[in-house]
DNA sequence: TTGAAAGCGCTAACAA
DNA sequence: TTGTTAGCGCTTTCAA
C-alpha cells in the first residue's frame, strides 16, 4: 500500500504533528528529530498526498488553463511557456481545448473548479463573459492573455495589436505604398491591427477606403486566398498588402502567385506572428513579432501572486511586438509597375 | 462558503449518505427523495468536491502527459487529440513539457503521483526509461505514443515509421531515383525511417551507400540546410533527398535553392509528417501523413481502459502512415540531367 | 429505502 | 519541542 505520513510517523517514533511539520517547515522542530525523520521518509520513499493537503484546504498547486486551439503554433507556444513558468514556481498546467465554445468553456470552468485548482487563465477568443463575471465575483483567480476586457477587473497580458498593426502599415508607407489592402480575421486582435493600421494612414494625411479591408469568415490560408483574390482583382489594385497573420498573408501571397503576380516586384506582402512558415516561404515573409515567452511567463506570475493574495490589485500589462523585415516588401520605386 | 454535501443533506432533510448514491447512482434511492434531493443540489449549485472523493480512493479522471516539446506542432497535435478524447471520456489533462530532460521526466513523475493522476501518457524521446520500468512494477497505468519499447510490457501506439521510409523510398524508385541521399535526426522514429529507406533499396537490388545518409545533431531546418549541403556537393549528388520531416526536407531544399538547383528539376525533394509548412513552400512538399488524430484517441483509449482496470494485457497499435504526393518530387525522366 | 459513523491522509490549534 | 485531536468533504459498510 501506499506510504502515508502515519507510517512515517510510526517508523521514526514521533507524531504525525511533528512530521507534517517538518514537511512544511513549520513551527520549530530540533535538528535532531527533523535529520531523524527526514531519513525516515527517504528511505520509505515518502511522498506527501497533494490530494489530502488539498483537501486541509491547502492550494492544490494545480492552473488550469482555456485555449481555443492547440493546433494553431501561436497558442501551443502560449502553452509551453505559461506551463515552463508555471513548473518553476511549482504549478502543474491543466489543458483546455474550448474550440471557442462557450458549452465546452463552460462545462471546463465548472470540472476546474470541482478539481479545485487555483486559478485559471484564459486565453483569446473566449466567448462566454458571463461566466467569467461570475468568476470575479467569486474572487475566483483569473488571468487573462490576448484578450482584454476593458469592462472587467481581470489581470491580463496582452501585446499591442493595435500597434503592431500601426508599425505594419508606417513601415510599408515609410516603402512608398498608399494603396494598402488587410486581409483579417474576425477576431479581435485583427480588429485591433486593422485599427493601428487605419489610424497610421489617416496620421500619414491618406484616406481610409474600407473596401480594401477584408475579413475571412474563417482563419484560415484557404479563405484569405479567396478574399485577397477579390483586392487583387480590383482595378486599382493594393500595391502592398497585409495579413493580419502568417498563415493569412502567405493565402495572400499564394492569390498572388495565381494570378501571376510576383512579390514583392508586382505586390508587398507582410504578416503577423513570425511563425516558422514565415521563414519558409519564398520570398520570406515581412512579419510581426510577438514576444511569446514574456507573455506566457507574465501571465503566469499575475496569476500566482493573486492565488498567494500578494496582490489586491488588477494588472493589465501591455507588450510590444516587433515588425520583422525579410523579403516578401519592397520599396514602391523598385516595383515594377 | 463552498456548499458541501452536508448543506445539500441537511435543506434535504436526509443524511449526506443518501446524497452521495444519488450522486453516484448506486445504492436503491425512491423516486421521491431522487429528485428532491436533486432539486436542493440544484438550488444551491452545489458541485461535488473531487478532491474529496479522490481522498476516499476514488479516481482523479485526470491524467497526465509528458511531452518533450510543446512548440512542435506534431507533438501540440498530439496533445490536442488527447485533451479531445480525454474530455470525451471525462478525463483531464496535465501537461509536462520534459524538453527531453531526465530531470525533469523524474520530477513530473513524482509530482503526478503525488496529484494521484489515475494515469500517464509517456511521448516519444523519453530518457528516463528505468522510471517507466519502476511505474509498471508498482502496476500504474502507462501508456506510450511514437515511443515503443520492445522490452516493456507497455501499451503503445506508434506509426509504422518502418513502413513510411520504405513507402517514401518505394515512390522515389518507381520515379526513377535511384541514387536517394536521406537527412535524418537521431531519435527513434528517424531510424526506423532510415531502416525502412534501406529495405527497400534492398528489395529493388540496390545497394546502401551509407555516405548518402546523414544525421543531423540537432532537428531543425538550419542544421539540415547544412547537412543537405554536403550531399549535394558530392561529385555524385543523390536525384532525390528524403527529409525525416518537414522542416528538415525544407532545409534540404533551401540548401537546393543556394546551389541554384531547381526543385524538382534538378533535385527531388520528400519530407514527412505533413505539417502546414509542407503545403505552404514552393514548389509543394511531398511528404507523408500521419494519422495524429487516431494516434491520440487511441492511445486514451488504451490508458483508461487500464485505469479502469478493464484491460490486463499490453496491446501495441501501429497505425499506417500515408503517403502525400505534391510538386516537390518528379520521374528522373523529365528532369534536367 | 435510509442513516449513523468510521475513515481516506493531512494540517493546525491547543495542550503538555 | 512535541503530541493529541478535530476536522476538511466525501464514500461505504452496516444496522435500522
Amino acid at each position: 500500500m501506499k506510504i502515508t505520513i502515519y507510517d512515517v510517523a510510526k517508523k521514526a517514533g514521533v507524531s504525525t504533528a511533528t512530521v507534517s511539520k517538518i514537511i512544511n517547515n513549520k513551527g520549530s522542530i530540533s535538528e535532531k528529530t527533523k535529520l531523524k525523520v527526514q531519513k525516515v521518509m527517504d528511505e520509505l520513499q515518502y511522498q506527501p498526498s497533494m490530494i489530502a493537503s488539498a483537501l486541509k484546504g491547502k492550494s492544490t498547486y494545480t492552473i488550469g488553463l482555456l485555449i481555443p486551439d492547440l493546433s494553431n503554433p501561436i497558442f501551443a507556444e502560449y502553452a509551453k511557456y505559461i506551463e515552463e513558468r508555471g513548473q518553476e514556481l511549482g504549478f502543474s498546467l491543466m489543458i483546455c481545448n474550448t474550440d471557442a465554445n462557450p458549452d465546452k468553456e463552460l462545462k471546463y470552468i465548472s470540472l476546474l473548479k470541482q478539481k479545485q485548482v487555483d486559478g485559471i487563465i484564459v486565453a483569446a477568443r473566449f466567448k462566454n463573459i458571463k461566466l467569467l463575471r461570475d468568476l470575479i465575483k467569486e474572487g475566483f483567480p483569473l488571468a487573462l492573455i490576448a484578450r482584454d476586457l476593458p469592462a472587467l477587473p481581470i489581470d491580463s497580458v496582452t501585446v499591442d495589436d493595435y500597434l503592431g498593426g500601426y508599425q505594419v502599415t508606417e513601415y510599408l508607407l515609410s516603402l512608398g505604398h498608399k494603396n494598402i489592402g488587410v486581409v483579417a480575421e474576425g477576431d479581435r486582435s485583427s480588429k485591433e491591427r486593422i485599427k493601428g493600421y487605419q489610424q497610421a494612414l489617416i496620421d500619414a494625411g491618406l484616406t481610409i477606403d474600407k473596401n480594401l479591408t477584408v475579413v475571412c469568415d474563417h482563419p484560415t490560408r484557404e479563405y484569405a486566398k479567396f478574399h485577397a483574390g477579390s483586392l487583387l482583382d480590383l482595378e486599382k489594385r493594393p500595391s502592398a498588402i497585409f495579413g493580419c497573420n502568417d498563415s493569412l498573408a502567405i493565402g495572400v501571397m499564394q492569390a498572388a502567385h495565381e494570378r501571376g503576380l510576383i512579390i514583392p516586384n508586382d505586390l508587398s506582402v507582410i504578416g503577423f506572428d513570425n511563425t516558422e512558415l514565415s521563414q519558409v516561404v519564398v520570398p520570406s515573409l515581412s512579419t510581426v513579432q510577438q514576444p511569446l515567452k514574456d507573455i506566457g511567463h507574465h501571465v503566469v506570475d499575475l496569476l500566482t501572486r493573486k492565488i498567494e493574495g500578494k496582490s489586491k490589485m488588477t494588472h493589465r500589462v501591455v507588450l510590444l511586438p516587433d515588425i520583422i523585415i525579410r523579403q516578401s516588401t519592397m520599396q514602391i520605386e523598385n516595383m515594377k509597375n
